[in-house]
DNA sequence: CTGCTGCATATGTATATACATAATATTAGA
DNA sequence: TCTAATATTATGTATATACATATGCAGCAG
């Protein structure tokens, strides 16, 4: 029995959460509609919905009209990853960030980067690969595209100073893009850069952001040995 | 100016979208009020926060009573991965699953798993090392630690059957937990039991779940070489 | 038995209103 | 001038009401 009135959705919420902790409400279960519970509740439907609606999105609850709703059966893990700039993940661990550019040209791009950016196959574009160090030991190679349509040439000499990864974030809007994240032995080219060991298991993000459509930059972090990206579920 | 009436919470999220988009409203600058904003789209202010909540909730922008709601300046990159039940996983990916038991034995955990677990220093608890495979092929070795305080004795027969990632999801509750990505090199059990060579890089994703901070399982799984986890931005 | 139609129903959303809360800005007091 | 009390303001939320929309299901026609 409940004899506290449930005023705020939030805690509403919280009375969800822990039938369903308790198995009082099972997976697969169709709970009460929105109506009844507001009842028993004592509050207004608008502020069950709210919970019930914010419990859904979290992929706890399966909703449908008219079907009603039901405790999810395979509670989907979601994790929510947070991608800051690396300079500030460098800064939020405590160390001194460093940065170093290793490489700009305009040049015709692999294949494979055409295919992700939908280049034509004749148009070159910036290619730039830079450093990110954490303490003065490598943290992370950043391996760039850009289309030169949405970075003119004057700009370009900016990533002497900062790097794309940063430039960018605050220069050139994006609509949205794709992640990436996998593993890669390092190569000789990787070892050198991150002065580890050739073969050594390392933690990749590819990373693509387009405008409308449109590629702006596609990247490729490549981290150094014993690099982990955590979040809670 | 707007002649078309801004009627739902989407479309008034649209058009601040694409005014963010198109730099109308930058990194930093101070949106109008709600009650302005309801006013200009000619719909209820509730509208407009529904709106403009969503937006924040996705990091796009920044709202603090009073001070009032301003574009992301750092509009984190914030990725949700989906992380299915992995019998799911290989279906979807239209391959058939299969499961293999490979060790199930009740002993004294290592020092790093008692740590992250909070176990103490002389329970035994349940150890089980499971495959996963895709036609055949090895996709995944299931490397877990239960809390026999969840799981029976009796009930550990059943993983001759059906895997614990897959039982677990519908049988035991948890409330929170910790996840990590990170990459590895296969050493000669990780080869033999994935068929690779040894060395080659293999992606991990370690998970500890818990129900009201006591710790249920913690597993580790490693998959085989060219496994990657995308999603969207 | 099959397929279509329409009704009942649960969720989804818009609205006006009212008050709560946080945090800034202002003012009064020492 | 500095500090503390107070007013102002933007967001946060609860409520009742109304209507929209999807869809399961029953009933009907073929």
């Amino acid at each position: 029995m409940t004899d506290t009135p449930f005023n705020s959705w939030q805690s509403v919420q919280e009375e969800v959460l822990a039938r369903i902790h308790s198995r009082q409400w099972k997976p697969g279960d169709l709970i009460p509609n929105e109506a009844d519970l507001a009842q028993e509740f004592g509050c207004a439907r608008a502020t069950v919905n709210r919970a019930l609606q914010n419990l859904a999105d979290e992929g706890l609850l399966d909703r449908r009209r008219k079907a009603g709703t039901r405790v999810a059966t395979h509670p989907v893990r979601k994790a929510t990853m947070y991608i800051p700039v690396i300079r500030q993940e460098i800064a939020d661990k405590g160390h001194e960030y460093g940065y170093e550019l290793i490489c700009s040209e305009r040049v015709l791009p692999p294949t494979e980067v055409c295919n992700i950016m939908e280049f034509g196959r004749r148009a070159r574009a910036q290619h730039i690969v830079c450093i990110h160090t954490a303490d003065g030991r490598p943290y992370v190679i950043e391996d760039r595209w850009l289309n030169p349509k949405w970075v003119s040439v004057e700009e370009i000499s900016i990533f002497n100073e900062i790097s794309p990864n940063e430039w960018l974030v605050t220069h050139v809007p994006f609509t949205e893009g794709e992640i990436m994240f996998s593993a890669m032995s390092a190569g000789k080219t990787e070892a050198g850069l991150l002065s580890c060991k050739e073969g050594e298991a390392l933690f990749v993000i590819n990373r693509t952001t387009r405008n409308k459509q449109e590629a702006i930059t596609s990247v490729r972090l490549i981290f150094a040995p014993g690099y982990r990206i955590e979040t809670g579920i």
